[in-house]
DNA sequence: AGGTCGGCCTGGCAGC
DNA sequence: TGCTGCCAGGCCGACC
């Protein structure tokens, strides 16, 4: 599942690609791609336009092109950019074709093609128009970049402040932390030795501490194995990521806790599978009963 | 308003 | 063997 580190992974790869190229032709065969917008609608207002930047934004990869036109890809849960693969793969749901700058010794032009493939159908493609609807469009929907140095001890302490909800659920709230999903919630609680039930804002300072170093670790270790592969993420060239062979506890229900050796376990926690050692990563007790206020 | 849950979607696999 | 049905989960909207 694309996560930050996959994305970025993609970004890094992709932009070498795309920046300064034109956009030559979109097509796009899933209208569920472009909704709201129909697919004629999103491809006028790409065709013809040069990509200048390439960007990444939590989990959305950002394309900017000219005149402030943005187009906010999101892979969700099985999306992948492949560039020129053949055979054409299965489950194509947007093709793009650019063109480079004319090569002066061979007078022609580069010219590249790129499928976006996505088994579940579930990514997306948003058009954003001017530099003020990016900025609300990316502010309603994600908080802090975590790998940012806004991501603070102090912000994140804020954010638990007064909060009942699993610590866990709090880092898969994108409009909180940016980029965070399942896979990196738990190795991120993991290091930090943080049961993912325990409330939010019973964590203490040290812990808040640990965790915003939890998340930066996993998520940095995430991004140099070039991404987990589970099934379907891919990189640009088809290749896979490798940190799927470093994760500590997430999919590894009944192995051993490389710390300390006890069975890894898994529960359900904001309705996803949670992985855990309950003994690196103490359970919560029971919140005691509040004391009945007197009238 | 904070928190939880179901729907979207389809490949893969367990179980009969 | 072949079929059924369940599971995976990012995000959003509905609901309590």
């Amino acid at each position: 599942m694309p996560e930050l580190p996959e994305v970025e992974t993609i970004r890094r790869q992709l932009a070498p690609l795309v920046q300064g190229m034109r956009l030559e032709r979109v097509e796009i065969l899933d209208s569920r791609w472009s909704h709201p917008l129909a697919p004629h609608e999103l491809k006028d207002a790409l065709v013809g336009r040069r990509v200048q930047h390439l960007d990444r934004r939590g989990k959305y990869l950002l394309w900017g092109f000219s005149d402030e036109v943005y187009l906010a890809q999101h892979l969700r849960m099985t999306g992948a950019v492949l560039c020129e693969p053949t055979p054409e793969p299965s489950h194509v749901r947007v093709r793009l074709e650019l063109s480079g700058a004319m090569n002066s010794s061979r007078r022609k032009r580069a010219r590249r093609h790129l499928v976006i493939v996505d088994p579940r159908r579930f990514g997306t493609g948003q058009l954003i128009l001017g530099d003020e609807a990016l900025e609300s469009f990316f502010s309603e929907r994600l908080g802090y970049e975590p790998l940012h140095e806004e991501f603070t001890p102090q912000h994140l302490r804020a954010l638990t402040r007064g909060r009942t909800t699993p610590i866990k659920a709090l880092l898969l709230d994108q409009r909180r932390i940016a980029g965070v999903g399942n896979i990196y919630a738990d190795e991120a609680l993991f290091r930090a030795g943080i049961h993912p039930l325990r409330p939010a804002g019973r964590l203490t300072s040290d812990q808040v501490r640990r965790l915003r170093e939890g998340v930066i670790d996993a998520l940095e270790a995430g991004i140099e194995a070039k991404g987990a592969t589970i099934d379907d993420f891919r990189h640009v060239d088809g290749f896979k990521g490798s940190f799927q062979n470093q994760f500590l506890v997430h999919r590894r229900a009944g192995e051993s806790c490389p710390n300390c050796a006890s069975q890894i376990v898994k529960l359900v926690v904001a309705g996803r599978g949670t992985y855990v050692c309950e003994r690196c990563q103490r359970k919560p007790r029971k919140a005691r009963k509040p004391p009945t206020p007197r009238s």
